[in-house]
DNA sequence: TGAATAGTGTCTGTAAGACAATATTCC
DNA sequence: GGAATATTGTCTTACAGACACTATTCA
C-alpha cells in the first residue's frame, strides 16, 4: 500500500538591506541534493508534538536559527510537488531579525530576495509566494512587521519596516496614532538611537504580554 | 515503520432558523461509530489531485452535497487527536444555503448550532471553533457571507446575514454604501420579494464574475 | 548657524453613523 | 388611511492624511 508522503517546511523571513529576503538552505540529500530551497523535513512521530514542533525543530537542527515568531501558513499537497510521490507539506513562516540569522552564521543558509525571481525546487515558489502575500497582507492590520526589527528599536525605523512590507509611504502621524492605539510598546526610558546630525530617536521596546501575541487593529495601517 | 495518518476534514457551515449551524455525519466505522462528526476521510492518492479535491469528494460521496465555496482552514496534528496514532488532518470549510442540505436530504446529516457547547470526537470543537471564528473575521471585510445566501437574495436578507456573522447590527446606509462600494452584485430587473405589508424589496444575485472569487474591502464593514 | 531628522499640534477632507424623509405594499 | 419595511437623502461626528511648527543633534 502507497501512502501520502508527510513533511513540513519553513519560509524564514527577515529584512535586510532595505528589502524583504528568504533564508534558502542548500539541500544534503536527495531529490534536489546541493540545491537552495525551503528548509523542510519530515514529521518525527516519536519526538514532534505537533506539525509546529516539526516546523521548529527542523529549523533549529537544520540551522541552528530560534525564532521569536512562527504561524503555519497552508498546506500544499498534491501527486507531482514531490518526485518521491503523493505528498503534503505543512507550510509555516516564522518572522526574525536580520542580526539573529547573521548571528546563527551557518554556512549553508543563504539570504534571498523575495522579489526576485529565482527558480526554486518542489513548489516552494509557490509556498514562498504565499507566505510573502500572507505577511504584506498581515501588515496592514496587525503588529506582525515587529518581529522583523531587533529587541529594540526606534518608531522610525519600526515605519520604515511598515513601508517595506506594505509597499507605500505611510503618514507619520496617522502611523503613531496607530502604534499608540495598538498600546504594545513600552519606552525604554533614557535611551535614544542618534543616526547622523539630528535629533536622535527615542527607542522602544515590545510590552512583554505581546512577545507571543499579535496585536490587531479595528481599521488597518 | 510507522507513518503520520493523513485526513481531511470538512466543517460545513449555512444559516438557519436565524443562526449559523454546523453539518455533522454520523460516523460509519471505527473510531468513534455512530456519534456525530464533522465529515472527513482519507486521501485517496490514486484519484485525489490535492487536499482540497479530497475534501471535496469526501464531501461529496458522504453527504450528496456540493458547495459553491470552500477553502482550507488549516492543519490539525498530533499523536493524541485520533485514538489510532500520530495524525495529520488538513481541514476545510465550505458555505451554502441552507436549501442546498435541506435538498440533499441525507439522513445522516444532522445541523447543529455552533453556539451551543456540545462534545465532539477527534478534536472537532476545536477545528470548528477556528472555522466559526474564521468566518466572522473574513465576514467583516469581505463578500464571504454571500455564500450563505441562496442565488437570489434581497439587501435586508444580506445584512441580516452579516449581522448575524458579526454578532452585532449594522448601519443600513453604511452596509448599502459597502455593498455598492464592492460591485459585486446586479440587480435581477423588475423582481421583488414581498414579505409582508410592506413594500417588496428588489432581489439581487452575484455577478458571476464572483461566483468563485472573493471581494475584498479596503476598510471593513 | 544650518542641515537633517525626531516628535507634536492643528487643520481639512473623507467616510461612517445618525436621523429622517419618501416609497410601496397589504390590510 | 395606517402599519410596516424598503430605499434614499442629508446632517453630524470621527478619523486619516496634509501641513507645519518645534526639538535636538552634528558639522
Amino acid at each position: 500500500m502507497t501512502h501520502v508522503i508527510c513533511t513540513v517546511d519553513m519560509v524564514l523571513l527577515t529584512l535586510h538591506e532595505g528589502g524583504l529576503k528568504v533564508a534558502l538552505l542548500k539541500r544534503d540529500r536527495e531529490p534536489f541534493k546541493g540545491v537552495a530551497a525551503l528548509p523542510g523535513g519530515f514529521i518525527h512521530i516519536e519526538e514532534d508534538t505537533d506539525v509546529r514542533a516539526a516546523a521548529l525543530r527542523v529549523l533549529t537542527e537544520k540551522t541552528g536559527i530560534d525564532v521569536p515568531y512562527l504561524e503555519q501558513l497552508a498546506t500544499f499537497s498534491g501527486p507531482a510537488r514531490d518526485p518521491r510521490g503523493w505528498s503534503v507539506s505543512i507550510a509555516h513562516y516564522a518572522l526574525v531579525s536580520f542580526d539573529v540569522i547573521d548571528r546563527a552564521a551557518h554556512p549553508d543558509v543563504k539570504l534571498l530576495s523575495v522579489d526576485r525571481p529565482i527558480s526554486l525546487p518542489f513548489d516552494h515558489r509557490l509556498i514562498l509566494e504565499t507566505a510573502v502575500s500572507r505577511l504584506r497582507s498581515k501588515s496592514q492590520y496587525s503588529s506582525l512587521p515587529c518581529y522583523l526589527v531587533g529587541e529594540t528599536f526606534t518608531l522610525p525605523q519600526l515605519q520604515r519596516v511598515y513601508e517595506i512590507l506594505m509597499g507605500e509611504l505611510i503618514n507619520k502621524v496617522s502611523f503613531r496614532r496607530k502604534i499608540a492605539e495598538m498600546d504594545m510598546l513600552e519606552v525604554i526610558e533614557g535611551q535614544f538611537e542618534s543616526a547622523g546630525a539630528h535629533r536622535p530617536a527615542q527607542l522602544y521596546r515590545l510590552k512583554a504580554h505581546f512577545k507571543q501575541q499579535l496585536q490587531l487593529l479595528e481599521r488597518g495601517l
